[in-house]
DNA sequence: TGTACATCAGTGAACGCGCGTTCACTGATGTAC
DNA sequence: TGTACATCAGTGAACGCGCGTTCACTGATGTAC
């Protein structure tokens, strides 16, 4: 091999993490093919030998933002249940930090436009989450509990993009408390 | 006059009449000045007769479609009062038509990374929209009412993008039930 | 052990296209004399 | 009433630039003999 084994999965990997976080810094299409391969270090001929297309590399790129995130999050609900999760989602460093937040919250009006394959990678990880949240709630079945948690997965969302796009520093805190309070009531009201 | 008096304020409330719809449909970034103002039936370099920038243009066409919006909202609040705010707000014709749509919505992320004056001109408006939804609540303090309805806008506005960037036509429809379910519990809760 | 060739991750120029913005100009109609 | 000029909404060419994608090529190293 000209290169070492795992060379250009590794490669992959980065091209896919430089991605996930330039895409949520700065929205899908203000993000260019060839200024994300020169990030990691490449030009962007080379591109179209890891992805079939850009779109193919935003399905991944979410993807990989959403399940790192889940891990996120997991970890906070296995230490202090649903409260955790949304003192960490509607945190500081969510809102001001875009590329270590939710990929969701960051491109969700922009995945609403496109192609089916990428809302599809959207969904299968849209659901890995809503049950993550539905498993922290303590009352109702399992259908009412995961209709319960998709509310709060779109409140948490919502909530944190309000608060990224007021011009107010102080009323953007206010939103976030406001989201943590609505959240607690969701999370303990049947 | 070379033209009738008020033809100039009309051809520029037609072009952010165009913008507002165009920019909900297809995003801030993927609808240009040049094909914006084809739209309107002009060539791009009147433009600037109107506007200082796009970003000028996307702070009246963003007002513009929430100020429209609240109108909607608030001939519903006044039938129904919150169930039937949230129930045109969640309902099919606002998540497939997003033209006609809540603007907030639809560019929520991409308003979050423009100029302090777009989120200004959007601060405003959400505030209106905010007090709208407060005065449908029955219960608490002034202040409580305030922050219930941010929450409760978040989650209406969260739930419309999930609902529309998912790739499951049932799981979409459901989406909305679940928003609706949670948005009525919050409403009656303390 | 030494040479010829195969492999393939990555290179960089090129394609046509649309972007936001500027600016000298057009041409229809109002006003001044 | 007739002519000269002023007004100004809108025109369209031009600026430099980056877009997503394609493709012939490079060059380092592995394998075959």
């Amino acid at each position: 091999m000209r290169y070492e084994k795992g060379h250009k999965s590794a490669t992959h990997e980065r091209i896919v993490e430089v991605a996930s976080r330039r895409f949520r810094m700065a929205g899908l299409e203000a993000v260019g093919v060839a200024s994300l391969m020169a990030d990691a270090g490449l030009t962007r001929g080379g591109f179209y030998a890891h992805f079939c297309s850009k779109a193919d590399l935003v399905s991944q790129a979410v993807a990989s933002a959403l399940d790192r995130m889940l891990l996120e999050l997991g970890e906070a609900a296995a230490a202090g249940g649903l409260e955790a999760i949304v003192r960490v989602y509607l945190g500081a460093r969510y809102r001001d930090a875009p590329e270590h937040g939710c990929a969701a919250a960051s491109l969700a009006c922009e995945i609403a436009r496109q192609s089916h394959a990428v809302r599809a990678a959207f969904t299968r990880s849209l659901e890995v989450i809503v049950e993550l949240i539905a498993a922290q709630l303590p009352l109702g079945s399992g259908g009412e509990r995961r209709r319960r948690a998709v509310a709060i997965f779109g409140m948490m969302m919502g909530t944190l993009q309000l608060a990224r796009a007021v011009a107010d520093q102080r009323l953007s805190d206010q939103i976030l408390e406001s989201g943590i309070e609505a959240v607690l009531t969701l999370g303990r009201t049947p």
